[in-house]
DNA sequence: ATATCAGGTGGGAAAAAGTGGGAAATAATA
DNA sequence: TATTATTTCCCACTTTTTCCCACCTGATAT
């Protein structure tokens, strides 16, 4: 399982190095995505299957319209990118996803049990100081759905 | 069952060391969460594995498309870390969680039943005061609602 | 009182992790 | 094809972490 937060350098090669403990389970390979809230996704490539697959499967239960599907299918998989992992455990973040989330300098990278998450280290700091403050609230809503 | 009340220092190399009665349950591998009320908690790994089970939503695979979701589980996973526990009975604590709760120095360690709790010791000093107060009051709350 | 033991603390050396940069290989451009 | 730019690979440096050993303190036994 994939727990816990690093902040790392990128540096002007595009090149970041992943924690240690993340490397075994991530393999040799990983599909980096746009993720939702301004991060990014890093999946195994065993993972991206089980997503992909689901995000295809026309008949999933996804309550999606047909034209929101399409468009959010084309953001997911347009844009994903799989990259090797470098002897060093070092993976190539492409420039446009770079981009797309202000990295520059140092990323936050998170592990959220299936995926690894990359921010930009502003953004998560401030991400996580509305969380926290926001976190009793929701643990009693999820733990009232459950009813 | 993990009882009882100690009094710890954390090193400079953010090194706690566990109250020996505390390691037979254990194990070697703990996860290190941020708890309620700004204490960590410290689980087994067998205790963790119950907890985000039933708090993660178990039956989807795409639970990252729904927002409330995605923020619990960052708060859960990406702020938990799994440690080793050294030769010695020692845990390494996160600087990240360790500013989160303000510990320097002196660390109260608490078994709790199924989990250990780590306070800035000054804040549990205070917290005991408060709860020792209100613990008959409590207790009586508690077993009224039961009926 | 002294010795012994167990639990806890601290520090130095070795190892590992993370970072940066140059050279070789590849691709792009003219 | 020659030249330039980009990417990849490898090595080296720096910082952090890990491992191991020694010390301290308080409790118990001799």
């Amino acid at each position: 399982m994939l727990i816990g937060e690093y902040i790392h350098t990128i540096d002007e090669k595009n090149r970041m190095s992943l924690p240690v403990k993340f490397r075994k389970e991530l393999g040799k390979k990983v599909i980096i995505t746009p993720g939702l809230d301004n991060c990014l996704f890093i999946f195994t490539v065993k993972e991206w299957e089980k997503v992909s697959k689901r995000l295809s499967d026309s008949d999933s239960d996804l309550s999606f319209l047909k034209a929101d599907k399409r468009s959010f299918n084309r953001f997911m998989f347009g844009r994903a990118t799989d990259v090797e992992i470098d002897s060093i455990g070092r993976v190539l973040v492409p420039e446009f996803l770079k981009e797309r989330i202000g990295l520059k300098g140092k990323a936050a990278i998170i592990g959220v049990q299936d995926r690894v998450e990359v921010w930009n280290d502003e953004a998560w700091a401030k991400y996580k100081d509305v969380a926290e403050k926001q976190a009793d609230e929701l643990a009693e809503k999820l733990g009232n759905e459950k009813k």
